[in-house]
DNA sequence: CGGAAATTTGAGATCACTCAATTGCGGTGG
DNA sequence: CCACCGCAATTGAGTGATCTCAAATTTCCG
């Protein structure tokens, strides 16, 4: 990135924020005046029914930027919740657009994180939609890998995994109980190891087999 | 919008294409050279399992941006497929950026539309991942409506539905035959009416309160 | 060490699925 | 005009994956 385009985002930029593991970072139900770029940590994107019942929309991790849809709403549309302490980059939301007109390029690159985004959430309704216990929990525990594994997060094959079994149930539309028993059950056939909140993948082919998942090849991603 | 905008726009696109119902505007497995706006008609996104099973991912309307995922990835993202007579106006995706540039409004009108997608693709991930049969079909019907009516395709309460039961229980992540016995159990109940392709809602807040879906105000959309 | 939260396990219920057959309907050729 | 074809819609029956309920066990944290 050039110097300056690193002064436009400087001077576009609040300040930072930092949430402790757990908190909301944005609620769902009342609109934010902030857009932030991720700089460290693990969150999620969730909405939840009226009756309790939430769905994980996707997961964060460093170099995504949150927000994005509100810009074009008018609240109601998700919740973020930080899942291990996060650090965050804040920007004034009623800025963006001067940000696109000053700086097209900055405009473009959230554009090209915005369609990444959806590309994960497609993934993630394909996953809920159509495929089985197993395949899911497969499938969550690869891409999650893998984009861990792209930001350099993994240590001796080992990955920092925050999540807790409800939040892999949320994400993928499955009951707690039901995902415990898959989750033994992959466990068991020595596909991976989750231990202390660590997750290494032991057959990843067999994995990405069972979860009919493959690596694309992904452009380096733009920072924010 | 300004003239000067439809003269940018103007020099941007290609030409007008169509396609007759049931073809493949976007080859699933082929990257496309080109973006698209959808005129007239109505298509869906979809992508497809190894084994075959589908899952659709978003219903679009006339105004929808079509292939934009597309432009940061390899292809592999999804195909689209035209459900009615559809035409498009097509533009050449090289040209993006070149377009971000020389007219960052437009820039900025195509993320609101990418933005936009994403919210409704959100919707569909809880639809599939948190709610039972009944209440998915109840969402979907309203949502399509809603989205009709909004475009004006609204005549005496009708509106044209082109979806088989295919279509619903592969956008509903349902089986077919369990779809056909769902949509039977709420016609039953008169909640709505469903014949030779058009759709009446007749009970909208039934439908509303069993989706627990709530129709939110919108901004006007942008033109691309 | 105590208490709350997360995980694990078992058992039974149910929603949604598969298989299989039938019906309805628009088009097409004799 | 009618028999026939193919596809979408419909229905019935039985199966099974996933859910709910309930209780133990383990882990985490103060």
């Amino acid at each position: 990135m050039s110097a300056d385009e690193v002064r436009v985002i400087e001077s576009f930029r609040i300040g930072t924020r930092a949430f402790e593991a757990g908190r909301p970072v944005i609620d769902e139900f009342r609109l934010s005046g902030q857009l932030f770029t991720l700089y460290s940590g693990w969150a999620f994107r969730f909405k939840t029914l009226a009756d309790g019942r939430r769905q994980i929309l996707s997961f964060l991790l460093p170099g995504d930027f949150i927000g994005l849809q509100d810009e074009f709403a008018d609240g109601h549309t998700h919740g973020v919740e930080a899942m291990t302490a996060v650090t965050l980059c804040a920007f004034e939301r009623e800025r963006l657009w001067e940000l696109f007109r000053a700086h097209p390029k900055l405009g473009y690159d959230i554009t090209w994180l915005a369609a990444r985004e959806e590309k994960m959430v497609d993934d993630n309704l394909v996953t809920t939609g159509r495929r089985s216990a197993s395949e899911r929990v497969a499938m969550l525990l690869m891409h999650l890998y893998r984009r861990a594994e792209r930001l350099g997060m993994v240590r001796d094959g080992w990955v920092e995994f925050p999540l807790s079994q409800q939040h892999i149930a949320d994400a993928l539309g499955l009951s707690l109980v039901h995902t415990n028993k898959t989750l033994r059950r992959l466990r068991q056939l020595n596909l991976h190891r989750l231990e202390g909140g660590w997750l290494r993948i032991m057959e990843p082919h067999a994995l990405e087999k069972l979860g009919d998942y493959f690596e694309r090849p992904m452009q380096p991603t733009p920072l924010i």
